[in-house]
DNA sequence: CTTCCTCCGTAGTGATCGTTACGAAAAGGT
DNA sequence: ACCTTTTCGTAACGATCACTACGGAGGAAG
């Protein structure tokens, strides 16, 4: 009697969780159309049908890779803090994370982001324009500063940023679905970003 | 002499400029790699041929789509107006136009999300995620609230949904390439959409 | 009318997509 | 030894991708 009952038929070569973290990591970068199968085949180092026999499809995969992320990456604000500080740790977290580990930026919120390489072109030209609304915003919030509309010693690069994330955020709701009450509901929560008196 | 040069060789038998619209609003609606060849097409009643004629390829069209999209959609922060009430405007704006028009979201920050027919099922399963992420957020506002850690009368669903903007921005600027200090000083900007004594 | 230029659409191109049929190989059970 | 069970990888599958060669049609110029 073996310590470890196994199954009869050939066993596997390879260790599944091993792989599915390899696909997390590529789907994680390269979003669910830019991992493609041959590109998974090459991470992974296995074939087609050993994927399909391990996983089921390449839908299947990505939705075990999503498990697999909120696993190992996912979290949830503190209950035990109190709530400013448990929310200032979510974000300081996401700071870190989303700049750090196999893929750039939280796979749930931009996981569906296409960087493919036939993609890359199209990417690159939203990205300039995303860039040239970064600055257009942080440029109105130097002006406000210095027009004296913002508290002297205002971090304005950091609040353009965040400025551009809420918009950002609404982008990624509406697609969800998000109405229009919601997203002016969340626009007038948003303005409280602006310093001073208010 | 007619009003109008026209140079030799058969005219256009279409609107380049209708058919950029039409195109465009392809690619609001399901991104770039979603708006394949076949349903750009469909949409404008064109040839492949007649596009690439007019366009040259899928990449500069999805250009000139963004760059119509910026002529027609996109806005600036008002000079004119007071800072708070710019903003006010800008994001009031975003949340009317993010949820009309012929695609949702802006096309812009979610510009390349994959929404082909093949992508669905991937892309509904981070769809259920970030709806649970919110749920998660919206019912620790609501303990905040019950607990006297936010002002009464509070909108925690709209506070629930803008700390879900900032995460969801975050991580579009970090694939954007913004490093974790940038990401920390949006964060710590971001901490003044909660309500009270802070 | 002829020539020239451009656009027309049919009918393909090769590449890549996700997926799988199938025969060989490697284990357990009897 | 033999059968069963499962995995192995080769070699395809049809569909779709973005893209284009090419012969014909429609206008302007000589």
């Amino acid at each position: 009697m073996e310590p470890v009952t196994r199954r009869a038929g050939r066993p596997r070569s390879f260790d599944p969780d091993v792989a599915l973290d390899t696909a997390l990591a590529q789907f994680w970068e390269h979003g669910y159309e830019g991992a493609s199968l041959a590109r998974l085949q090459e991470a992974t180092g296995l074939t087609a049908p050993a994927l399909y026999r391990a996983f089921g499809s390449k839908e299947q995969l990505f939705e075990r890779a999503v498990k697999r992320y909120q696993d190992k990456q996912g979290f949830a604000l503190n209950d035990r803090l109190p709530f400013r500080r448990a929310v200032a740790e979510y974000l300081a977290r996401a700071a870190r994370e989303f700049t750090t580990g196999p893929g750039r930026g939280c796979m749930i919120s931009t996981g569906m982001l296409a960087t493919s390489p036939d993609a890359h072109v199209a990417a690159e030209a939203v990205r300039i324009e995303r860039e040239r609304a970064l600055d257009m915003i942080r440029n109105r919030c130097d002006d406000a500063l210095e027009q004296g509309e913002l508290p002297e010693g205002t971090d304005t690069e950091s609040l353009a940023r965040a400025l551009a994330a809420v918009i950002q955020g609404m982008s990624v709701q509406a697609r969800d679905g998000a109405d229009t009450r919601q997203l002016q509901g969340l626009a007038e929560a948003a303005l409280a970003v602006i310093p001073g008196r208010g």
